[in-house]
DNA sequence: CGATCGGTGATTTTT
DNA sequence: TCACCGATCG
């Protein structure tokens, strides 16, 4: 009693409010950095210490493995006698979701078996590729299969030019079938079916606790509905203003009706604790609600804005501004580096990388990225699931390692037993494995040295990681007291469920910077933060294709996401020559909408021109070298920059009659590009060139 | 079958 | 703006 007592007192008033509210439907409107998850696992605490609800009664619902473990490790931390297993129901959707059919729904009414295993996407999409070609189904935009599939599932066709119909419906329909032979889920299946069988069986739960409710799209919103009894409460919390991700499938619309639907009563929770008034104030120049979002911080230092000629001069000032905040004594992970597409990452990576300031780039690793596990990974599902015919026929006909049959070999192996030892071990595992089966002895038992080639290079990481894996299995086996086949098949699906993470072994922290799409950053805050790109064509994304504009309304909640990551110190950064044409040089009209007072406009005098001859000079010097290298190469041996020739004055001038005098970039066989003050770069055909050459004096 | 024309989408991604 | 696919025509 003491614990909720003194976890009550350290909430605000609009928090206690919230917890300790008795109406059988809450939805809390939690704003950034409120202390959402702090209310979350204080209502939980309170729900379980004052009103005696035990913890497996409670379903809490996350999106991220990641939300899920940090609500269950608060939950050990702020009471010691609470056990893992105590909090069954405690999970993503999905797992949550699997663990349901697996325990406690009557799955045999959708004739699926309880032993049932978890198709990641990829497998669903060979699943799919298998079946087109067995089955002679006519499939157009066949590249773009995965896609087709979810545009048909959602029911907006891609492609609204497609004079006949395929067979997509076809296949989805031999896909259901196929997934009920293999006895496997897809994801979607999972929830699904889940929603499917709550109203029928036993199970139901007296709370339904959902995180990130915003997120929600309909197959989730229907999976809650389901798992509402007559007596059952909801509580979810949830920001409108963090919709990131509507584009697949979550919309204020959905959720709001469901409110409507179950009586929420609504609470807010204003107050942010994260970030200083001043990053406070510019991120509410893109709320829609202004109304309620409060700070209680100091002022702080502005927010810096900075232009750069180009991503690689920005950079590599950003790598010597990391070195800087490094060597006053900012850890490295206090600092974090957010931009709008995947592939921009590269550019400062390699900037990092040569400047030896440690890095992580948020990318979420698959099996796919280890492909020695990937195929151990299949070869232990055919094992388990001799149903699985499709990893079978992949562990078989794999080009990398086993024994490397052709497609009608395999299928001859797999009807005939004495062919290929492999196969005889997948088919016998069973048996093995209820006599004498052990995580340990799965190495030997099929022989893996051979399968492994250890006469190739990469043989001993393989190994290691094979055996790093089964470490986690032996782990996995013991947490969970069940027999060693069924440890086996739980363990498999979570790795489906959890990526790399739950077979590699996990790394400590490392204090790195963190380099992630603004997408990836929700939920996370750092001491400083860095924008790259605010242009128009990346931060808004250009919402050209008459889309709705209120794509547009997304992409300013999505800055919002990143904005109000950053607790002391934000930087926000445009380019004046973007590499992309698609991308607009100059500023983005979001760069606009914060008060110029809240801005520090950092060397706005210095012109862009400036930046412009520093980056001249080091390709000019590169080329020289190496020119396929890194422009970033040459970039420190080189320095002072301001030591130079003036060798490189010796370029060659060029007039246009519009953009005036200019001075040659680089030049090749056909084009000639030239910078023009004012202008940027431009290029012109040789053979067509609006260009006088002027001689130097 | 090859050439051409027209329409469409491009990016973000937990599980 | 471009790359790609599919439909269509000769």
């Amino acid at each position: 009693m003491l614990q909720i007592d003194d976890m009550l007192q350290k909430l605000n008033s609009y928090q206690r409010q919230a917890v300790l509210d008795n109406s059988s439907a809450v939805l809390v409107n939690a704003n950034v950095g409120s202390g959402k998850t702090t209310v979350l696992i204080s209502k939980i605490f309170y729900q379980h210490m004052v009103a005696g609800v035990p913890l497996n009664e409670m379903v809490v619902l996350t999106f991220t493995n990641k939300a899920a473990d940090e609500i269950r490790e608060r939950m050990m931390a702020a009471d010691p006698s609470v056990k893992p297993e105590d909090m069954p129901w405690f999970g993503t959707f999905h797992s949550v979701a699997m663990r349901m059919l697996q325990n406690v729904l009557p799955l045999e009414t959708l004739h699926y078996n309880k032993s049932f295993t978890v198709l990641d996407p990829d497998e669903l999409n060979e699943m799919a590729e298998r079946l087109i070609t067995e089955q002679r189904l006519k499939i157009k935009y066949r590249s773009k299969l995965s896609k087709r599939l979810e545009a048909f599932l959602s029911g907006h066709p891609l492609y609204g030019v497609m004079k006949q119909a395929d067979d997509i419906g076809g296949l989805w329909d031999c896909m259901i079938k196929e997934k009920l032979t293999q006895n496997k889920m897809d994801f979607d299946d999972l929830i699904r079916n889940a929603t499917l069988l709550l109203p029928q069986g036993e199970f139901l739960p007296q709370w339904v606790i959902v995180d990130e409710f915003q997120d929600c799209d309909r197959l989730q919103l229907e999976f809650i509905r389901a798992a509402l009894g007559e007596k059952t409460k909801l509580f979810a919390v949830g920001d409108p203003n963090q919709i990131i991700y509507s584009w697949r499938g979550s919309s204020r619309n959905i959720f709001s009706e469901f409110l409507k639907e179950v009586h929420a009563r609504q609470f807010s929770l204003p107050i942010n604790y994260r970030s200083s008034s001043t990053i406070l104030e510019a991120a509410k120049c893109f709320l829609e609600n202004q109304s309620e979002l409060a700070g209680i911080r100091e002022p702080g230092c502005g927010i810096t804005v900075k232009r750069h000629y180009s991503p690689f001069m920005e950079a590599d000032y950003l790598a010597e501004k990391i070195n800087q905040l490094h060597q006053a004594g900012v850890e490295y992970r206090n600092i974090a580096v957010f931009y709008r597409l995947q592939r921009q990452s590269g550019t400062v990576a390699d900037a990092l990388r040569h400047k030896a300031i440690p890095f992580e780039v948020s990318v979420r690793k698959t099996l796919k990225d280890i492909p020695v596990l990937q195929w151990f990974v299949r070869l232990l599902n055919a094992s388990v699931n001799l149903n699985d015919q499709n990893s079978l026929l992949s562990v078989l006909t794999n080009s990398q390692f086993g024994p490397g049959f052709t497609f009608s070999q395999a299928r001859k192996v797999m009807e005939t037993t004495g062919e290929c030892t492999l196969s005889d071990k997948i088919r016998g595992f069973s048996n093995w494995a209820a006599e004498s089966g052990s995580a340990w002895k799965i190495y030997d038992y099929f022989g893996l040295d051979s399968y492994l080639f250890p006469t190739s290079a990469v043989f001993e990481g393989n190994k290691k990681l094979i055996l790093g894996m089964l470490t986690q299995l032996e782990a996995f086996s013991s947490k969970h007291s069940c027999t060693f086949i069924q440890g086996l098949s739980d363990f498999l699906n979570s790795a489906v469920l959890y990526g790399t993470d739950g077979i590699t072994e996990e790394t400590e922290p490392k204090d790195s910077v963190k380099l992630m799409t603004l997408h990836t950053c929700k939920g996370l805050e750092f001491q400083y933060v860095f924008i790259l790109g605010v242009n128009y064509g990346l931060i808004p994304m250009r919402a050209d294709t008459g889309r709705e504009l209120s794509q547009e309304d997304e992409e300013r909640r999505l800055f919002f996401v990143g904005i109000t990551r950053a607790k002391d110190y934000l930087e926000l950064s445009y380019y004046t020559s973007p590499d992309d044409p698609r991308v607009q040089p100059g500023p983005s009209s979001f760069l606009s909408v914060i008060p110029r007072h809240l801005l520090d406009y950092k060397d706005e005098e210095r012109s862009g021109e400036a930046d412009l001859q520093a980056f001249r000079r080091k390709i000019m010097e590169n080329r020289g070298k190496n020119p396929l290298a890194n422009p970033f190469s040459s970039l420190d041996k080189t320095e002072p920059a301001e030591e130079e020739t003036p060798e490189v004055l010796s370029e060659r001038k060029v007039r246009h009659a519009k953009y005036g005098d200019g001075i040659i970039y680089s030049e090749d066989d056909e084009t000639v590009t030239v910078e023009f003050p004012g202008y940027g770069l431009k290029s012109f055909s040789k053979d067509f060139c609006p260009l006088e050459f002027l001689e130097l004096e």
